[in-house]
DNA sequence: CGTCGAATTGATGTCATTCAACTACAGTGG
DNA sequence: CCACTGTAGTTGAATGACATCAATTCGACG
């Protein structure tokens, strides 16, 4: 399960075995325990992280105090408030740890050396932000009119493996429901003996 | 109110006169009707537009048949389905003109060129994939339990130059309500005396 | 002037929220 | 080991916000 960011750097990347090692090695890595806080809104978001193993979330507060979730990330994947690191301004989301999570940081100094050193890495960096893109689409294409029901089936088709790591709360807010809808969802789900795994 | 894509490189990217003009010249340049279709779905997108003049849309159908709109482009932006000229896939969404518009046609060999000629026009591209991702994520999060007035409030205040040419239904598509429930919004705010100018 | 789509308005329906009560379970401290 | 507490999840009843459907008005354009 746990997933080295070398090994991504090489096999996802796609960038040669020696860069790989040669830009790991200038990289900081962290442990977080549970309920964790990463970032907090207003800081400086001043790296990405990159989770070798555990989960992490980011969310944004409404004027109404309900938070929002903007994304999970489990093992393998980015996160980061993009606006706050690229604008350098201060980050309107939090990243919190969902379950004890090793990550790696990712500074602009790796950014700066991984495109010196390969173009690889630039043309991976921009199909990462095409791919962000295109996921935030079918999101709001989503959340301009699918039904509560719509949402869900969708979320575990898109996400099945982090369906019995999240909180159901957690998968609300991220569908933008309730958690007594979801609930209500579930069972109906439950009676037209609806099998998710 | 007509905006040269050449004079767009060179102030807003940031690009030397001289490349600038090189660049542009190699551009095709189109004109629609209003009502046009300049990308079908299912077609392959092969180029992003640059709106010189004019104002379109994208959008996409749900499985029940509405229209789901994903952006406006009015002077000055560009629009183009992500993912279909990336990953050099069919296009889900469709692109259409709602006033008589001017557009420059951007393909892949304009990015090759310009990424040759100048590191500053790549900077200026990572910058404008960054903005939207940045635009995509306040959507998010209104969609994620903000009110139909909430919603439209903030498209005023986003895109108060759109107020004026966009037809009423088409914003609630943006919004993710439906017309009916725009004019009630409307009516309301009329109420309140509140004034969007 | 007549037509067609856009916008408004009213009556009614539906889905999700809200509020409240209750269960289940994990963690804490006596 | 058991009570105490807090959080997650479920369930029910009432409410509310937006959708739907239908009728009408408005406005642009041929």
């Amino acid at each position: 399960m746990e997933i080295n960011f070398d090994s991504y750097l090489i096999q996802t990347a796609g960038l040669p075995e020696k860069e790989a090692k040669t830009l790991y090695h200038n990289l900081q890595k962290k442990e977080y325990k549970k309920g964790a806080i990463l970032l907090d809104k207003g800081a400086p978001c001043k790296h990405s992280f990159f989770v070798e193993k555990g989960l992490l979330r980011s969310y944004m507060l409404a004027d109404d105090g309900k938070e929002h979730i903007i994304q999970f990330a489990p093992e393998n994947w980015f996160i980061v408030d993009r606006s706050s690191v690229y604008f350098n301004d201060s980050s309107d989301s939090y990243i919190e740890a969902i379950e004890d999570t090793e990550v790696v940081l990712i500074d602009e100094e790796f950014f700066c050396q991984a495109k010196e050193i390969s173009s690889v890495f630039n043309k991976f960096n921009d199909k990462l932000l095409h791919n962000h893109i295109r996921q935030m689409q079918k999101r709001i294409n989503l959340l301009l009119g699918a039904s509560a029901e719509t949402r869900y089936l969708s979320f575990i088709k898109m996400y099945p493996d982090l369906l019995l790591r999240v909180p159901q709360w957690m998968i609300a807010s991220y569908l933008g429901i309730t958690p007594e809808s979801l609930s209500r969802v579930r069972k109906e789900l439950a009676t037209k003996n609806f099998k998710p795994n």
